[in-house]
DNA sequence: ATAAAATTTTAGATTGGGCTAAAAATATTT
DNA sequence: AAATATTTTTAGCCCAATCTAAAATTTTAT
């Protein structure tokens, strides 16, 4: 059975909040998060559910099913492995890059997907940071940590975001402090929660407690 | 306005009937080469001139209009363009790539088809011979005519195919017969049509009518 | 020039994906 | 445990893109 562009997406966001939230996932989070009503949303999750890619029962919200979640990965290893071809083959910056690989995601060739991933070297990480799943649909697992939760006198490098912004990546830039960069924690300001870093390739810099809580550490 | 996917791909098919055949389009022409009955056309057809993206006058048939040949022809570049892509970069062979273009055509991105563009280092021609248009849609011309239209003893170089059917190509690459092929025309015979020819990065062959009418070549 | 054949259009239905408004179920507060 | 608030579902509608069957128009043949 044939899953639509439609449905991909709502599996991809179905993903998406089993991850951050748990399970099961509640009509109105889905809702939320693609801007439809919980109305439409209730009517997607029965065909979901009817072509067996979700689990679903009437006022109890949705798991994804076995096969719903290979789908889900699948689109989100096409949407990270397109992200690195443009950033690395076209030069595209890693704030411009959402939208197009959002629509290249649902390119429908597995062949295409494996020589993708072979011309651009198995790359396990997109340009936000983000693993790229494996043909298997696993993941690369890296120990990070929000900048937030570094101690004073700590180093690290900047691997992650967890805000995916066209803003806040092009504050990132501005500031230099794009993956790679490498920092270490020098002074916490109880007043407000932001701090003071040492940012190798720049200088001294204040962040925000947003900043700080957007930003994934691997500690060194 | 937004022109859909299925829009797109009606506006193509006008372009290359129109090429083939000549204006105006007929309704059932479409439906022909589409798969789709002729009713579902005309309404297809109404929708498109009520977008100004061709002309239509009930039972003449439609032409495109400015808009939609620009359309058309935006398609066509970024279809050929990334069939370039998946042959020299990802190595698919020329009887792969029509299915996956076919998709891959329908990014909506301009700067992405400039950058693709560049990248692969303006090519002029897809991997079929097909003229890639440019930017403002104009074709590189060339002088090229079918095998069956060489006179014996002239010599060339083959630079396209009229018939992009999978079996055909994959017959071309068993004979040597793919572009830049060397040939000169040793003989013909009234009988069937049939001619021998010398392709030099082989050695002398004899060749249907059928081939010849579906392979292009340049004179030399 | 008319009859027959072919083409094209209309009418009316269907399916996927979405909407609003109202009803039903669940969760929260008192 | 009610009453209230929130969430979810149902009912009924819309639009794009398709279909079939029948009607209208144009083309071809006699």
């Amino acid at each position: 059975m044939e899953i639509s562009q439609t449905e991909e997406n709502y599996l991809k966001i179905i993903f998406k909040i089993s991850e951050r939230d748990g399970e099961p996932v509640s009509t109105n989070a889905i809702s939320a998060e693609i801007n439809t009503t919980a109305a439409s949303v209730t009517d997607m999750v029965k065909r979901l559910s009817e072509k067996s890619l979700i689990h679903y029962e009437r006022y109890k919200g949705v798991t994804l099913s076995t096969e719903g979640e290979k789908a889900a990965k699948r689109l989100i290893r096409k949407h990270r492995l397109w992200e690195v071809f443009l950033v690395t083959e076209l030069n595209f910056s890693w704030d411009e890059v959402h939208d197009i690989a959002e629509q290249l995601e649902h390119i429908k060739s597995a062949e295409l997907v494996e020589r993708l991933d072979k011309y651009l070297g198995f790359p396990k990480f997109d340009p936000h940071g983000d693993p790229i799943p494996d043909a298997a649909g696993n993941f690369t697992f890296r120990r990070q940590y929000p900048l937030s939760e570094l101690s004073v006198g700590e180093s690290g490098i900047v691997v992650g975001v967890q805000d995916h912004s066209a803003t806040f990546l092009q504050f990132l830039d501005r500031m230099n402090l794009g993956l790679g960069a490498e920092i270490q924690l020098l002074e916490r300001f109880d007043y407000d929660e932001s701090i003071k870093i040492l940012n190798r390739s720049d200088q001294e810099q204040i962040l925000s407690k947003k900043v700080c809580q957007n930003l994934f550490i691997q500690k060194k």
